[in-house]
DNA sequence: GAATGAAATGAGCAAGCCTCATTATTTCTG
DNA sequence: CAGAAATAATGAGGCTTGCTCATTTCATTC
């Protein structure tokens, strides 16, 4: 029967992810023109026609890698968020982590501009980037259900604002030598967001006009009694 | 002698606009991958060599259309911001103007996307949108010289939320019927722009001064009474 | 009209993605 | 366990397509 540590579906599965890893390295060296198939196949160990197997097109594998790097990303950025509690925070951690993510894998976020607009069914872009962009999402419904969030800018557009923004950044870099600034790029964006947003509420302490009017406040009922 | 009315310069200029004609139209509707030199020789009346005395390659070739269309729209993006005063105004009239573009163009964005990531000299790029990214700058420039803008967030930074957010918001939209709504992101770029650039007031959440002043204002009255 | 050089041509080469007839391996069955 | 059946793997070859280059056409000059 099945004496071996490996049932059959896992040897696939495993086969299925040494041609990914191939696939990763080769498209991260090369890009996507000038990768061949024939140099993946061989880097993994099988012959070019067993791509085909678990791989309609080239298009198809390389698709099959970019998901699998947004994947990865998106499960870094959930653990990043869940170590703050104020929203403004969790947006000013997600910020840094993207951010940070997007220039050292460069050269993948590279490929997977490629990728959209080359494919054909052009929903597989939204399906890869879908899990990443809930939890902004997500931060941003938990912040408006706090009351931190007075605006009523359609999430939508805070998307194009934060996303739009960091991928910008790190493009408008790639290429130069320069890195793009991380601090800086995250600072002057939470200072948009928070504009966008309404009266966000500095979690760390209370900021001076608040602190200022406490203290009236307090005279106030000071020179009553 | 030269009795014609073209000069031969002349006639190997109108050939060279005839080949980026035909191959704008046939880039456009297949994209750069699926259309052929073969194709675009014939849309171009010429025989298939005589385009590689006109352009090395193909990529060459995509990259003489998107070098043009970018020359098209700064022209235009000029002309539009001229017809402002105040840069705050210019800010906004170059970003309905310039979203507007990209939603109309998009295709041609969307090619030039492409070929930014399969270039070998990554500096084209740059060259092509050099020019167009000098309006902004300039306009900048000159809001910082009339104090109207007293943040010193540089202006690196800024173009990256203001050209990042625009790019985000088409993107985000293509592919699904929607269209951007222009002046929806126009609205918010100007609300994020003016929290970054200082100054140009128009926040929601009443100024520190004004708070401190109406703060200030409650104690007189409370201590008159 | 002959000579010269520039411009245009298109058949054919080379590269590389992908197919498919064939071979190998695993699973099933009596 | 033998054989059959199903599944998986192979790689030579087909086919598309960008690009070259030997040849031809055209324009200009003397």
């Amino acid at each position: 029967m099945n004496i071996s540590t490996k049932t059959k579906r896992e040897k696939l599965a495993e086969r299925e992810e040494a041609i990914l890893s191939a696939a990763k390295d080769i498209f991260h060296d090369k890009g996507m023109r000038a990768a061949k198939m024939s140099e993946i196949a061989a880097a993994a160990g099988i012959a070019e026609g067993t791509l085909y197997l678990y791989f309609k097109n080239k298009e198809a594998l390389f698709g099959g890698v970019v998901s699998r790097h947004w994947m990865d990303l998106t499960s870094g950025a959930r653990a990043e968020v869940q170590q703050k509690d104020a929203p403004r925070d969790q947006l000013e951690a997600l910020a840094s982590y993207t951010l940070q993510r997007i220039i050292d894998d460069w050269k993948l976020f590279e490929l997977s501009f490629v990728l959209e607009y080359r494919l054909e069914d052009g929903d597989r872009k939204a399906d890869d980037r879908k899990g990443y962009v809930g939890i902004f999402d997500s931060v941003i419904a938990r912040g408006r259900d706090r009351g931190d969030f007075p605006s009523e800018t359609p999430t939508r557009l805070l998307r194009d604002l934060y996303f739009g923004t960091m991928e910008y950044a790190v493009r408008s870099t790639a290429g130069t030598g320069r890195k793009a600034d991380v601090p800086s790029v995250v600072a002057m964006l939470m200072t948009a967001m928070e504009a966008c947003l309404g009266g966000v509420s500095t979690s760390t302490k209370p900021d001076l006009a608040e602190r200022i009017e406490a203290a009236v406040d307090r005279l106030e009922r000071h020179v009553d009694s």
